[in-house]
DNA sequence: GGCGCATGGTTTTATGATGCAACCACACAA
DNA sequence: TTGTGTGGTTGCATCATAAAACCATGCGCC
């Protein structure tokens, strides 16, 4: 594209997440990383991507603060990649991806995984939405309201 | 790219998932859906985008069976698209993203809006993975099993 | 009943992001 | 010193994207 049109600016803070993982690979390598992966081998065998394409990402994602380079960890000279909290923190988009899914894929039967409690080996429930009271929320139940200014309460 | 990878044939429900909804548009498109939006010029104007973009992108999301056409509605002779059930599966995903960044955003105050609850006006509670017996469960506290084999039970 | 304008697209064209393969740098081993 | 594996970077071809021009239809209106 004559420029990926970036969201960098846009207020819509659903824009601004796509614009940090909202690419081709960033998401399936945030995923590959939530399940320990760290290399940057690892992570090119695993995904089947190119390396170009992956060390682009990488980059990418440490500049945005999802990744962090550690210097070794094995002894071999070279870098690792972790996730930092804010990377921990996209678990639940993952998640809801993966719920979708699972329920309303044309081709179901092709899911090879499943998502469980580690603890039981059960499903995880699946996500919803809830008020501040916990009342179940439908996106009907629910409407935008300008950000308040936040007086600095720190 | 050469041929942008496609996901489709991805075992992994997430792939399948960013198959679909991942590319650059798309997950806006459905925001403004969401919000009520159905002509081709809303979204065009609203979004900003090119309209050939536009084109493909409503395209795809009716080949997908996110967004199904509707003949009209006020009486001009054009089409109107509107979400299906699948479309609307697809907001705990964008409500998981704009979470996402209302956590963990670098410029927070950049955020024009926040997502309430319609009664009360209180913003919506975080989402939570929750095991099937209520627990909260951490990314930790999750495995994958491979999906069992779904006897036909219909 | 022809003219202009709005809506809803499609076509054309350039740019640049992506993918592949080859290449490079470094560490370690033999 | 040569060889091998890891961790990348550099060309280059190709395809998707974006911007703008173009087209088609409906409608007011004169």
């Amino acid at each position: 594209m004559v420029k990926r049109t970036s969201f960098e600016g846009d207020s819509c803070p659903i824009a601004r997440s796509l614009e940090a993982i909202g690419d081709w690979w960033s998401l399936l390598i945030i995923r590959e990383a939530l399940f320990g992966l760290r290399r940057f081998g690892e992570f090119q065998s695993k995904l089947g991507m190119a390396k170009n394409i992956l060390s682009v990402r990488l980059r990418s994602l440490v500049d945005h603060g999802i990744l962090a380079t550690a210097p070794a960890s094995d002894g071999s000279a070279y870098q690792e990649y972790v996730l930092t909290a804010k990377g921990r923190g996209t678990f639940p988009i993952l998640v809801a991806l993966r719920q979708w899914s699972e329920e309303f894929d044309d081709h179901p039967e092709e899911i090879a995984t499943i998502l469980v409690d580690r603890e039981k080996g059960r499903p995880v429930k699946k996500l919803e939405m809830r008020a501040e009271d916990g009342r179940l929320l439908s996106p009907a139940d629910t409407t935008l309201k300008p950000r308040p200014a936040r007086r600095r309460s720190a």
